[in-house]
DNA sequence: GTCTATAAGAGGATAGAC
DNA sequence: GTCTATCCTCTTATAGAC
C-alpha cells in the first residue's frame, strides 16, 4: 500500500477496522443478501458510526463488492493449494474448490451472488479488484476443466462453460440451506458434491 | 368461489383484473426477485391505482404468494400430464417437469424462490393455497423418486430429499441466466438437464 | 371498487463539530 | 477519522371522495 514496509500503528488500527467491517458485511450478505442487508445493520454489529463507515468505503454496493472480493481472494488461495497438490487430478481438483465452497456456505460466510440488482451488478464490473480476483478464478477453473476433458474424466458432449457455471453456482446452491439439519454437514457436503459430478440417475440404467 | 354456476360479469371482470395483476407480479418477480419488486411497478404496469390492488390483496406478501401458487398450480398441472401419460417411467417424469420448470425461468415466467426475506417466508408458510400446492406437488415428485429408486433409474447411495431439492433447485438455477445467449435455449435446457441427471464427470472414469 | 392524495417509516448518504 | 444529528428519497400502506 505504501513504501513502507513496516505499516504504522495507525494503518494496522485502520486495516484491522475495515476488516471488521467487511467480516460483518460478509456474515451479513452471506444470511440476508444484498437488499435485506442494512449499512445501520453493519454498523451496529461493527460497533461504530455510519459516517466513520462511508470514510471507508463510498457506497453500500462498494461495500458488497469489497467483501465479495475478500472472499473470491480465498478462493483462489484454495485453488492455488489444491494446484500445488501433485497428487490430485483436475477433476480432483475441480471438486475440492467446489467442496470448498459448499462447505464455506453452510459455515454461514458465503456472500450470495446471484442478485437481479442492476446497481450492484455495475458496481461490481467497476470494481478492479473483484474483476480481477473473478477473473484470476475463472482462468484457474477453465484450466482444470480443460485438463479433466483432455484427461477424460469431464464428459466432453457437455459445454465447458456449463461445467464453470455450474461449479460457481454450488457456492449458492439453496439445496445445502434446505437440506442442512436432516444429516451432518460433511455428509451433505460430498452428497451434494457426488450428484453434481455423477448426476442423480444411475449410470448403468440411464435411458434418454 | 360462490353457489352460482355461471358467473356475474362482475365477477369475471373482477377475475380479470386478479389475473393481470399476477400476470405482471410473475414476471417482475422473475426479473427482479421480491425486494426489488415494488408495488408501483405492479400497479403502473396493469395501469390500475394502488389503492385498488390493496383491495385485491392485502399486502406485498400475499401478492407474492398468490402468484407462486399460481405457478405450482401449472406445475401441478403438468406433473398430472406426465403423470397420464403411460410411455414415460418415473425418471423420464421427473425430467419432464425439470425441463418445464427451467423452460419456464428462460421465458421470464418463473419467480425467483429463494428469499432470505424471513416476512415473506412467514406470509408463504402462512398462506393455505401455496403450501397445499407446494405439498401436493412435493408428493408427486416424492412418489416419482420412489418409483424411479425400485426400478434402479436413481441412484440409491443419494438421500431422496436430496433429488427432491435439486429439481425444485433446477427452477431457479442461475446457471440457466449465465449461459443464456451463449447457446440456444433448448440446448441449453437439455443440457442442464443432462448434467443434473447423469453428472459434470464421464461415468467410465469416475474417479474419487 | 376505483381513484387522488398522503401518511408513516425505513434506509442510504452527508453536514459539521471535535 | 470518528462522532451525533439530520436530510432526502423511495416504498408500503391507507384515508376519504366518488
Amino acid at each position: 500500500m505504501t513504501t513502507r514496509t513496516k505499516p504504522t500503528f495507525r494503518e494496522t488500527m485502520l486495516q484491522a477496522r475495515e476488516d471488521a467491517i467487511l467480516d460483518a458485511v460478509n456474515r451479513l450478505l452471506a444470511t440476508k443478501g444484498f437488499e435485506l442487508m442494512t449499512v445501520d445493520e453493519v454498523v451496529a454489529d461493527v460497533g461504530i458510526a455510519k459516517a466513520s463507515l462511508y470514510k471507508h468505503f463510498d457506497s453500500k454496493e462498494e461495500l458488497a463488492a469489497a467483501a465479495m472480493q475478500r472472499v473470491l481472494a480465498t478462493a483462489q488461495s484454495v485453488a492455488a493449494d489444491l494446484q500445488a497438490d501433485a497428487s490430485l487430478g483436475p477433476l480432483d481438483k475441480l471438486k475440492g474448490v467446489t467442496r470448498w465452497a459448499m462447505q464455506t456456505q453452510l459455515a454461514g460466510q458465503m456472500p450470495s451472488l446471484p442478485s437481479h440488482n442492476q446497481t450492484l451488478r455495475a458496481a461490481l464490473g467497476a470494481h478492479k479488484g473483484y474483476t480481477d480476483s473473478l477473473f484470476g478464478l475463472s482462468e484457474q477453473l477453465e484450466q482444470w476443466i480443460e485438463g479433466a476433458l483432455a484427461d477424460g474424466s469431464l464428459r466432453s458432449s457437455l459445454p465447458p462453460t456449463l461445467m464453470l457455471y455450474t461449479v460457481f453456482a454450488r457456492a449458492c446452491d439453496p439445496v445445502l440451506g434446505f437440506l442442512r439439519g436432516s444429516l451432518p454437514d460433511a455428509e451433505l457436503v460430498e452428497s451434494v458434491l457426488d450428484a453434481t459430478f455423477h448426476g442423480l440417475a444411475h449410470p448403468l440404467k440411464a435411458g434418454s
